[in-house]
DNA sequence: GCCGGAATATTAGCCAGACTAAGTTAGTTG
DNA sequence: CAACTAACTTAGTCTGGCTAATATTCCGGC
C-alpha cells in the first residue's frame, strides 16, 4: 500500500480534472469567456495596471495585452494612463463592462447554486470546510 | 446578507479558478500537455473508440481527432479498426505511450504530494473528506 | 544634464485546443 | 436498393497561451 499523501494526491488529481470540466460547462454559452470574466472581476474594485493583471492571472504580459485589447474592442474596459509614470497603462471597467460582469456573475452563481442545492446539508458543510484548504494549495510557489 | 448556497457558490467559484491555475502549473514543463495526459489516461485500460474518448473528455469529435493525430505522430498511441464495424477507429497506447503516461503521472503526483505535504494533518483530513463531495458536483448535467 | 540600464507595454509570430460546417465511408432500414 | 443515419476526418476560425523583438519611459551615476 502506498503512503497517504501520494494516495491523496492521486485522488486530488482526479477530482481536479473533473472540476475543470465542471467549470468549463459553468461558463459555456455566456457572453464572455471564463478568462474574460476573470479579468473583468479583477477590475471591479477599480483601475489596475497591466503588470498587476498579468501577475494576478498568472500569464505573461503579452497575453494580458491581447485579452485587454479584445475587451476594449468590445467596449467593456477602457485604457488610461498613470499621471505619475508614463510607462504604465491602467485599465478600468466601462459602465457596460460592469453591467456585463454582474450579469455573468449572476448566471454563473445561479448555475453553481443549482449544483450545490443537489447536495445534502452535511455535504455542503464538508465542502465549505475544505474550501480554505483548497485555496491554500499551490500558494507556496515552486 | 445573502442566502447560504449563493454565498457558498461564490466561494466555490473563486476556489475553482485558483485550482485551475494550480493544475496548469502542475503539468507545466511536462513532455505532454494536460489534455494529452488526460487522453493517455483514458487509454490505460485498453483500446477505445473515438466517440467514447470525445464524450469522456466532453469535447467534439473533431477536437479529439486532432488530439489523437498529435499523439499518433508522437508515437504514443496507435489507431486500429473494429472488425465488427468498419466505421469505427480504435485508439490504444503504444509501449512508449504507456511509459510516458506512467512517467508523467509520477511527476504529477509528486508535485501534488509536495503541495499536500505543506498542509497539517487536519487540513489533509478535511480535504480528503471533501473530495467525494467535489466529485459529485456536476454529475447531474444541465 | 545626460547616458546606460531597468521597467512597462505592445507587436509579431508561433502553437495547442476548442468549435462548426462540410465531406467521406460504412452500416441500417423502409 | 435508395435514403437515412452513424462514425470519422478535413478545413477554417477563434481563444488563449508562449517567446522574441521593439518602443517608451524612468532612474542612478558620473
Amino acid at each position: 500500500m502506498r503512503d497517504d499523501p501520494t494516495r491523496l494526491a492521486e485522488q486530488v488529481s482526479t477530482v481536479l480534472r473533473h472540476l475543470v470540466l465542471l467549470l468549463r460547462r459553468t461558463v459555456a454559452g455566456q457572453p464572455v469567456t471564463s478568462q474574460q470574466y476573470a479579468v473583468l472581476g479583477s477590475l471591479e474594485p477599480g483601475p489596475r495596471r497591466m503588470t498587476e493583471l498579468a501577475e494576478e492571472h498568472a500569464v505573461q504580459l503579452p497575453t494580458m495585452t491581447v485579452q485587454i485589447n479584445r475587451l476594449e474592442d468590445a467596449g467593456l474596459v477602457a485604457r488610461g494612463s498613470d499621471p505619475a509614470d508614463a510607462r504604465v497603462r491602467t485599465v478600468e471597467l466601462t459602465g457596460e463592462g460592469r453591467d456585463r460582469l454582474l450579469a455573468v456573475r449572476r448566471a454563473r452563481i445561479a448555475h453553481l447554486s443549482q449544483e450545490l442545492a443537489a447536495l445534502t446539508d452535511d455535504e455542503r458543510a464538508t465542502l465549505a470546510a475544505a474550501l480554505p484548504v483548497l485555496a491554500k494549495l499551490g500558494r507556496n510557489p515552486r
